[in-house]
Order: C-alpha cells, then sequence, then structure tokens
DNA sequence: ACCCCAATAT
DNA sequence: TATATTGGGG
C-alpha cells in the first residue's frame, strides 16, 4: 500500500503534503492544474508523457499517492496504459472530452473518478478523499482476514475521527455543492450512530464518480484474488460447484458487498452470511443499504470478502470443515435488482442465465437466481390470473402459462416494487407476500396496491393517469444531489426521441436533439452508434443509457409506412394485436 | 447443458 | 420462514 492507515493518522495536516502525479499532454493545463494544486498545498510531479509517468511509478512505486490522468481526445483508442499499469494508485481521470464510454471504461479499468474539465478548485481539493478511501477499502479487506475484525476495528476509530474532522473541516469551508451535501449527511450519519460495527469505508465513500468495485469477491470458491486487480472480468463467476483444486474453507465472515457497475444499475447489496450458529447476531439491519440515497452512484461498499484457510492462519476457533453454502440473503435491494433485470428481459428471455448476467452480482449464482426465479414466478402465477383473466383472457397464449406478454423494456428500474406503477402499467404484480424485510419494510405488498412507499420513492414518480404502458416506461424525476458525471436516466421523452431512432434509421439526426433537461451527458452519434451496436448485439442486454427499445407495437404500426404491409405472423404476434 | 417445476432439506 | 438442493422431465 502506497499509505496506510498509520501513515495517516500520524499525518497531522493532511492532506497537505499530499503526493500528486499529474499526467497530462496538454503543457499548458498540467501547468495551471499543477499550480493549482500547489496552492492547496499538495505536491505535484507534472507529466506530460505517459511513458515518463509510467516509469517515474515503477522507479519508485511508493513516491505517490494519487494520480491525476488526462484523458485527451488522442487517446480514444481506448488505451489506458496509465490506468492499467498503476493499479494500486488511486487514479482520477479528467478529461474535456465528454466521451460516456471512456469513461466508463475507465471506471471499469479501476479509475477512482472522472472529472470533467475544468477541474474547479473544489474539485482538486478533494482529491485526497481518494486516498482515505483507498485506505478503507485496504482496511476493510484487512478486516476480513481477520475474522471477526474487531479488536482491529477499534484501532480504526482514531481514524475515523480523523477523516469525519476533515470532512467537516471541508464542509465548513464553505461548499455548497451539492455533492457536499450528501456527503455531510454521511458524516452526519457517521457521527450519529457511530457503532464500531461498521467499517470505515461505509462512511466514506470516495467522491463523485461511480465506483467500480474492483476485486470484491465475495464467492467463497476458492475465490482468494488480489483484492486489487480483477478490475474488469465480469464474469459473473458461477463457480457453483465446488472448485476443483484447493478445497477452501470459508470461516464466519460476514460478507457484504455492494458492487457499482453501471448506471443503469443500482445500487445493490447482498448479504451473504453463513448460516452457522453465530449468524444471528449480527443480522439487525444490516441487508439495508446503508445510504439509499447516494443516487449519485457512488455505492459504498464494505466487502468482506470471503478468504480461504489455505492462505490465513486458522486462528478462528471451530474451522467449519463443512463448507455449506451461505445463505443468501435477497434483501430489498437485490430483489429490486431481480425484477429489473426479469422485466428489462421480457417474460420469455428472462431466464436464470441472463438474468445473472444482468445483475452482474457478484457472487450470485444462477442457482440463486433460478431459485428465487422460481419462487418470482410461482407468485406471479398466483396473483396474476384474477386480474389479468379479465382484462387479457381473450388474447392470451395457451403456451404460455397464461402471462400475458409484456414488451422488452429497459426502464424502469423500480417500479416493481412500487404497486401502483405495476397496476397501472405493466400488469406486472407486486410479488404478493406481506412479509416484512427485516428493516420494516414490506418486501411484497398485496397485488396490485401500493403497500408502502419505498423509501427510495424519490426513484419512481408514477402518475396513475398516465398510460404508460405503451413504451413501458415511467417518468423518473431526476435524481436529487446527482452530481456525478454518470447520466441516470433519462425522461419519457428522451427515451421516446431516442427509441425512435432505432427502427427509424433515418431518423438518426434527430437523436442529437435530446432533450437537454434528461441528462447532463450528451453521447455522440457515434457514441450512439455503439451503444446500438452493442443492444442489437446482445438484445437482452439493458440499454447503456437507460434507453428501450421499441414496443412491438410501435414496429408493426410503423412497418406500413415502411412500405412493408405483408406482416408475417409471429409467433407470439398475437399478444401484440391488443393495443393496435 | 440448460431450463422448469415440485418436493424436500436445511 | 425463506432459501437451497435435488430429482424428474423437457
Amino acid at each position: 500500500m502506497i499509505c496506510s492507515a498509520e501513515d495517516l493518522l500520524g499525518w497531522g495536516d493532511f492532506p497537505k503534503g499530499l503526493r500528486v502525479l499529474l499526467l497530462d499532454e496538454d503543457t499548458i493545463s498540467a501547468a495551471e492544474i499543477k499550480s493549482k494544486l500547489e496552492e492547496m498545498d499538495y505536491i505535484v510531479s507534472a507529466f506530460c508523457n505517459e511513458n515518463e509517468a509510467l516509469s517515474a511509478i515503477s522507479n519508485n512505486p511508493d513516491s505517490f499517492h494519487v494520480a491525476i490522468v488526462e484523458v485527451s481526445s488522442g487517446n480514444s483508442n481506448g488505451d489506458f496504459r496509465f490506468l492499467e499499469s498503476a493499479r494500486d494508485l488511486p487514479t482520477i481521470m479528467i478529461s474535456s472530452i465528454h466521451c460516456l464510454s471512456t469513461m466508463m471504461k475507465c471506471i471499469a479499468l479501476g479509475a477512482a473518478e472522472f472529472l470533467q474539465k475544468p477541474l474547479s478548485e473544489e474539485k482538486l481539493r478533494n482529491i485526497w478523499q481518494h486516498v482515505v478511501h483507498k485506505i478503507s477499502e485496504f482496511i476493510s479487506s484487512e478486516q476480513a482476514f481477520n475474522a471477526g475484525g474487531n479488536a482491529l476495528s477499534k484501532s480504526l476509530n482514531p481514524l475515523k475521527e480523523t477523516v469525519v474532522s476533515m470532512l467537516q473541516l471541508q464542509l465548513d469551508s464553505g461548499e455548497t455543492e451539492n455533492c457536499n451535501l450528501a456527503e455531510a449527511e454521511n458524516v452526519q450519519q457517521a457521527h450519529e450512530h457511530d457503532h464500531e460495527q461498521s467499517t470505515v469505508s461505509d462512511k466514506f465513500p470516495a467522491p463523485s464518480t461511480p465506483q467500480l468495485k474492483q476485486g470484491g469477491r465475495l464467492l467463497d470458491d476458492g475465490d482468494c484474488q488480489d483484492q486489487t486487480n480483477c478490475s474488469l472480468e465480469k464474469e459473473s463467476g458461477e463457480q457453483e460447484g465446488e472448485s476443483k483444486s484447493v478445497e477452501t474453507t470459508c470461516n464466519n465472515l460476514h460478507v457484504e458487498v455492494a458492487v457499482k457497475v453501471d448506471p443503469s444499475e443500482r445500487p445493490e447489496e447482498a448479504v451473504i452470511k453463513e448460516e452457522d450458529d453465530s449468524a444471528d447476531g449480527s443480522k439487525t439491519g444490516a441487508n439495508i443499504s446503508p445510504h439509499p440515497q447516494n443516487e449519485d452512484g457512488v455505492q459504498d461498499f464494505s466487502v468482506e470478502a470471503g478468504h480461504c484457510n489455505t492462505a490465513s492462519p486458522p486462528n478462528l476457533g471451530g474451522t467449519r470443515a463443512s463448507r455449506k453454502k451461505r445463505k443468501l440473503d435477497w434483501s430489498l435491494e437485490l430483489h429490486k435488482r431481480f425484477v429489473q433485470a426479469v422485466e428489462q428481459l421480457g417474460v420469455h428471455q428472462a431466464i436464470p442465465s441472463r438474468i445473472l448476467e444482468l445483475m452482474k452480482e457478484e457472487g450470485l449464482t444462477r442457482h440463486n437466481v433460478a431459485s428465487h426465479l422460481q419462487k418470482y414466478r410461482r407468485h406471479r402465477r398466483h396473483i396474476l390470473p384474477k386480474e389479468d383473466d379479465q382484462r387479457w383472457q381473450h388474447l392470451r397464449d395457451p403456451v404460455q402459462r397464461g402471462y400475458p406478454h409484456i414488451p422488452v423494456m429497459a426502464f424502469p428500474p423500480y417500479h416493481s416494487i412500487h404497486g401502483l406503477a405495476i397496476a397501472t402499467s405493466q400488469n406486472y404484480p407486486v410479488w404478493g407476500h406481506p412479509r416484512a424485510h427485516p428493516s420494516g419494510i414490506p418486501m411484497w405488498g398485496p397485488p396490485g396496491y401500493p403497500a408502502w412507499q419505498p423509501q427510495e420513492s424519490w426513484l419512481w414518480k408514477t402518475y396513475p393517469g398516465m398510460h404508460a404502458d405503451t413504451w413501458g416506461c415511467h417518468v423518473m424525476p431526476p435524481p436529487q444531489g446527482l452530481c456525478s458525471n454518470f447520466p441516470q436516466v433519462s425522461n419519457a421523452d428522451t427515451q421516446i426521441h431516442v427509441a425512435s431512432c432505432f427502427y427509424r434509421p433515418d431518423a438518426i439526426e434527430d437523436c442529437s436533439h435530446i432533450p437537454k433537461s434528461s441528462i447532463n451527458l450528451h453521447p455522440a452519434e457515434e457514441e450512439i452508434d455503439k451503444v446500438m451496436k452493442e443492444a442489437i448485439s446482445k438484445p437482452w442486454l439493458p440499454m447503456p443509457l437507460g434507453l428501450k427499445p421499441p414496443s412491438t407495437e410501435s414496429i408493426l404500426s410503423e412497418l406500413p409506412s415502411q412500405g412493408i404491409s405483408n406482416i408475417p405472423s409471429p409467433i407470439n404476434n398475437h399478444h401484440h394485436s391488443r393495443s393496435c
């Protein structure tokens, strides 16, 4: 580690003296940033050449705490050598170009943040947070290794305090940007219930840009990978079978993971606990995301990755030789994402493997999903017919076990939790089951009934009078306190606009007229092109920008105007006749 | 190999 | 109670 917790503790005037590597090929820009940083008492080494920067690191890996790297337009070949090489160094990408995929790629490659130029003083000032965050991450994993890690977490408290006060100082110095407001809340919470259970990283998420948790592996199965270097392989490890070589035993670890990957995804959280005797003690409230309001895409995570006893001292009492499968807790968040995935896929494509792929939940197995899906369907089956028979009976496809066909749609993410939304638009039932989640929030409301206003009710606002069916989209207010550069979602207008491009190639230009209000990034046409290609090649994946394909109805109704009047009748096409 | 479902185990 | 697992069938 470049900088340890101890270093930080003894670092009286942190973050003064933080050593920053600056890489910007534009010498003017570099000089400018450098001088700004130096005004803040950072120690800056500026490079205008990637190779030099890299060799500076390799010569002395410990010479920098954080890196700021400019992505120039010339770099659009997608080559991020620095990012890939300097994995241990929290790296902030900066750029004056607005390119979504570049941004995503950087994040995927482990960038701590992606900032748009020009860089405000405040953004620059806050770079130290990434250092803290990195350390927190490190500590978290250390704790994991310490099975229980209570002793350790105690010793962490001073650090926590230090950081909290630092955060407050930052706030006190008069920042008003809403990201800071969000952070202020975090800090307050940190102060209010300061139970030592929580790890440091709970309280101090890195700023702004959504993060891809690197290396947070939560699946047991011999997964002792280096925490810092497995970034991109998202190959949703479905290592259900016991992994071959090393018979691993993961010991009573409380694994709690939330991974944030992509803008269309929501923060999620899975809690997997060993289902052993001692499990109950740590249960309370653990399943609720600590920051459901964290809509800027930054997701806290505290990963206590399972570890292998082959690598760690068996200092834990009662090593359990029988490695039973940990029980997956279908937390509300997780379930929401599950439902979202199912709905994105549509009824027909919603099969375990794809759902799994869509959910991108580390540690989740196909079995988990299948099991949950099974239950989901069963619930649906029992609840749907009532309401549906009346409406759709005459159109029902006998082959389909009684489900009306629902057009594939990319959004909304959460509406299925919202009983009202379901009842009004999709005829997807709420999975009726009056059970309350440990949080006290009923996970399944009675069918078609808005059992609860979700805590995250701001996420979805559904207007009962609105018939969103056609597009399967809902009106989504812009997330509050949005401070990342990540586009979150687009509103209905945008979706329709863009979606129309999908079936009217001649209208591509229209895509540039995306309403400004909807997203703060405006992907260039090439971007859209790329996105479309991917969308086409993998139709079951969600649209990256929250776009959605046009409904079949739209296409069918559009065909005649394209000179296609004779429409062969596809297998399920009678489903669609309903609204035309 | 995957999916689905029901039954059963934990 | 909820989830995992198993087993039969497609």
